[in-house]
DNA sequence: ATTTATGTTACTATATTAGTAACAATAAGG
DNA sequence: CCTTATTGTTACTAATATAGTAACATAAAT
């Protein structure tokens, strides 16, 4: 449905840092793992860097690591951190004023989208990193 | 997160559909409410034939109308008519082979997105097309 | 000072999605 | 059987979103 990757980043890059807790890694290093670069990396760093996921310093042996332990990090804080508008995309146009449904679409798509969205979060947030690290084995 | 709008786009005729049922009403017709284009709308229209939501007559005084009452569809049966992939793009990269974690992220994440997609269906198995109308008022 | 790392910006490339146009095929109605 | 209206279908263009890249100032350690 969505090729957009940003949410698989975060939970890759907080994986590796959970695989490695309470290791310090540069954004260089994982951007190996995830088979892209640094800065693309270091982009996604900061939104979990915001949220408090993680802890970053720079310099001379600088990197990041998990600021709390996987079990206390859900799917529910990383989707947060990058996410950046609904799950689905709504009906954005101006609406044709003399059609009832084309009139009420844009809102009525907001809440459905809103609802399913709290839904998926209730249930992310059941889902832990330490449950993501032991998947990976 | 994503700026797919097949999803909303598909409701949004199926609402239109469901607000006039059982009249018919043609893709040119449909287009106007929808801010775009017959060719557009039709190709919607064929993934919901498809899949038995509605039935389509060609020829002149065609058209496309319900093939079940309101309350026999569900936004279920509009995501699978419409849906073509998982909720958010994985990580398809080749893996970074001396990293156990760039391995397995792949199955991992199609595990948990296949999770939180079944139980986000169960939610839209409940919301039916007459939810929508009476949304509309 | 030198080194190594992040924060940040500007930019390019790629992929996805939407939009457009055109036309053969089909069906209805005179 | 001719005209009209509609879908099914294809090929194409445009717009947008996403990913990727490069560069460099800033910061910290030694």
């Amino acid at each position: 449905m969505s090729k957009d990757r940003s949410f698989s980043t975060a939970i890759h890059i907080l994986a590796m840092l959970a695989y490695r807790h309470p290791d310090q890694l540069s954004s260089e290093t994982m951007a190996i793992g995830l088979r892209t670069n640094p800065g693309l990396v270091r982009r996604t760093l900061l939104k979990l860097s915001a949220k408090g996921l993680i802890a970053t310093s720079k310099g001379k042996g600088g990197g990041s690591q998990l600021a709390k332990p996987p079990s206390k990090i859900s799917l529910e804080d990383i989707y947060l951190a990058v996410k950046e508008g609904p799950i689905f995309g709504s009906f954005d146009k101006e609406p044709f004023e003399l059609c009832k449904v084309s009139c009420s679409m844009g809102s009525v798509l907001a809440n459905i989208y809103d609802e399913l969205e709290q839904d998926m979060m209730v249930k992310m947030r059941k889902i832990k990193l330490t449950k993501v690290i032991s998947d990976i084995g």
